[in-house]
DNA sequence: TGCATATCGTTGCAATTGCAACGAAGTCAA
DNA sequence: TTGACTTCGTTGCAATTGCAACGATATGCA
């Protein structure tokens, strides 16, 4: 009985670990632009596509409609991104970054990707790191 | 520009991952005991010692003063724990798990335990899995 | 065409969370 | 012993979150 240690257990560990990294990155962001994560997560995904629907970052990103909702009017009051009802489908709502949005994605996205090179250079094997934590997600897509 | 896919990024596959591994490992006592992932790690560090401050759990665990506070009352109200106040220092709060919580813990832990490893099964090399969390968490440990 | 059903995004509301402030208790030095 | 300072746990309150329901739009079948 009682052989069992919190902090040796994977999941606590990596609830831990995520939640550190995730503060950590944040802080690259935050006191500069003065968004949330979940407003990073949005203009992160709004870069790599011009066009995108409430419905796909839901969708891809795993935030709940009501949170890609709420993130992009606060995104859209600071001028960082804008909403279009969609042409085709009336009930989508197109996000595009503004060039001010724009801006401010070109200027984390260095930082992120430094802020990644900075975590995969504490272990060793950087690949395989990557490489286990994606296996690890894929494997859980089951469970969605 | 553009360069940047947020589902190959190593601190969103983090989040996700952990979100996802709470919320099954969650549902292993959730539906049974109606308790949430603080108070389970409250009842799951109690298990490990026998009387424990909240200002113990606070720091291991990681959590919020007040989030244990919270827990500690709700554990309390179900007959999971006991509440006393420390003898030498009557500002400590003395927390214990009661024959019922000590049965419940005993319930939950094979079955976490269990789920860890079926965790690890899911990947090569279970070992190194673990080792590299365990560095990753380590070296993330000067920025509390 | 018309009606039932499904989907999209938003919002109201309740539950949860985090912070800061608080009272109680302890410590230490004068 | 007293008084300033620290620490512990709790709580009030505001901000955030998640869910469910809603209006608007689209789709599909009779």
């Amino acid at each position: 009985m009682a052989d069992f240690r919190l902090d040796d257990f994977l999941p606590w560990q990596l609830a831990e670990l995520a939640d550190r990294v995730s503060r950590g990155l944040s802080g690259l962001y935050r006191d500069k632009f003065r968004i949330s994560v979940a407003e990073w997560r949005v203009v992160a995904h709004l870069s790599q596509a011009e066009k995108v629907s409430v419905r796909e970052i839901h969708a891809r990103v795993r935030m709940g409609k009501w949170q890609v909702s709420r993130a992009a009017q606060r995104l859209e009051s600071r001028g960082y991104i804008r909403k279009r009802t969609g042409r085709t489908d009336r009930r989508l709502v197109e996000l595009s970054l503004t060039p001010k949005g724009r801006a401010m994605v070109n200027e984390i996205i260095p930082l992120a990707l430094e802020y990644e090179k900075e975590l995969l250079a504490r272990v060793s094997g950087k690949r395989e790191a990557k490489d286990l934590i994606r296996s690890l997600l894929r494997s859980m897509e089951a469970s969605n």
